[in-house]
DNA sequence: AATGCCTTCACCCAAAAGTATGATTCTCAT
DNA sequence: ATGAGAATCATACTTTTGGGTGAAGGCATT
C-alpha cells in the first residue's frame, strides 16, 4: 500500500513537471487550461478505475480436496485436545445443527452442548461456530 | 450507463467553468497550477474508483481462474437464483465472518449483509448460517 | 487421598444472528 | 415507459450464540 501511494505521488509531481515545462517552453498555458485539465481528469480516472480494480480484487483459500470415507486427522485431533465428546459436537455443528438439535441428538441438554462449543472455541481459537467449522475443516478434523 | 457519462461530462463541464471563474475573479492562476491539478486529480480519482467499482460489479462473471482455483457451479447458482452480491456474501459466511465483518469488507450495512443472509436462506432452504454453508457446499456453490 | 480431566448441567448477561416489513435507487428487458 | 429484480439501508423484534462462573459426579493417575 505504501507503495502505491507514493508511486501515485511520484506521478503527480511528474505530471505536474510536465506541464510546468510545457507551460514555459511553449506559452500554451493560456490556451489549453481546459486541456490540462482535460488530461489530468483522464489520467487520473484511469488510475482510480486502477485502483478501484485492485480493490474489488479478492482471493480464494484452497481447501484439501477429500476421496473417498473421510478419516479425521487424529494427530490434528491430540494436537487440539479435542474430547471425543466435543467431536461429536463439532460434527453436528458442521452440519449446520442449533444448539439445541445437538443437545436433541446427543441426549443432553443445550447447556451442555453450550459448553462443548465454548471449549471448542478455545481449542480451536475461534470466535464463532462458522469459523470452528472453518478451522476444523482446514485441520482436516471434518470433511 | 448514459446517465452516467452525462453526468461525467457535466461534472468536467461544472469544474472547468468554476476553475474559470476563479481565474478571472481571483488572478491566483498562476499561483495554483498545482493546486487545480491537485483538485482536479484527486476529484477524478474518486469518481475513477467509483466507475470502478461499478464495473467490477456488473462484468464480474469470470474472475481470473487458473489451476487450482475453485469454479462455483453456475446452473446450481443460477437454479437457486443467488445474485452475484449475494453470493459475495455467502463466501464470507463460508469463511467464518460475522456479518458485521462481512459488511466492512463490501462496504455495506450490516443491515444489508442481514437482508442478503436472509434471502439466501431462502433460496438455500436454510434455517441458519451453518446450515446455508453446508447447503451451499453440497451444491458446488463454494470450495 | 489428592489431582486432573471429562462430562454433565445451571444461570445470567451480552452480542450476534435471524425475521418481518417497508423504502429508495438503479439497471435491464420488454 | 413500465415493471421486475437487484442492491442498498432502516427499524423493530425474537431467537440463537457466546462468555463467564460455578458446581457435581465419574474415572483415571499419581
Amino acid at each position: 500500500m505504501r507503495k502505491t501511494i507514493l508511486l501515485y505521488a511520484l506521478l503527480l509531481a511528474l505530471l505536474i513537471f510536465l506541464l510546468k515545462v510545457l507551460e514555459y517552453k511553449f506559452f500554451v498555458r493560456d490556451l489549453s487550461l481546459e486541456f490540462y485539465i482535460g488530461v489530468v481528469a483522464l489520467l487520473f480516472t484511469g488510475l482510480g478505475i486502477w485502483v478501484g480494480l485492485k480493490l474489488t480484487r479478492k482471493k480464494n483459500p484452497i481447501p484439501p480436496s477429500p476421496g473417498g470415507k473421510f478419516v479425521p486427522n487424529e494427530s490434528a485431533l491430540q494436537q487440539a485436545g479435542i474430547s471425543p465428546r466435543e467431536y461429536e459436537v463439532l460434527e453436528g455443528m458442521a452440519q449446520g445443527f442449533s444448539n439445541q438439535e445437538i443437545a436433541d441428538k446427543l441426549f443432553l441438554s443445550i447447556n451442555t452442548v453450550k459448553t462443548h462449543t465454548s471449549n471448542l472455541f478455545i481449542k480451536l481459537d475461534a470466535r464463532r461456530r462458522t469459523q470452528a467449522i472453518q478451522k476444523a475443516k482446514a485441520l482436516g478434523l471434518i470433511p
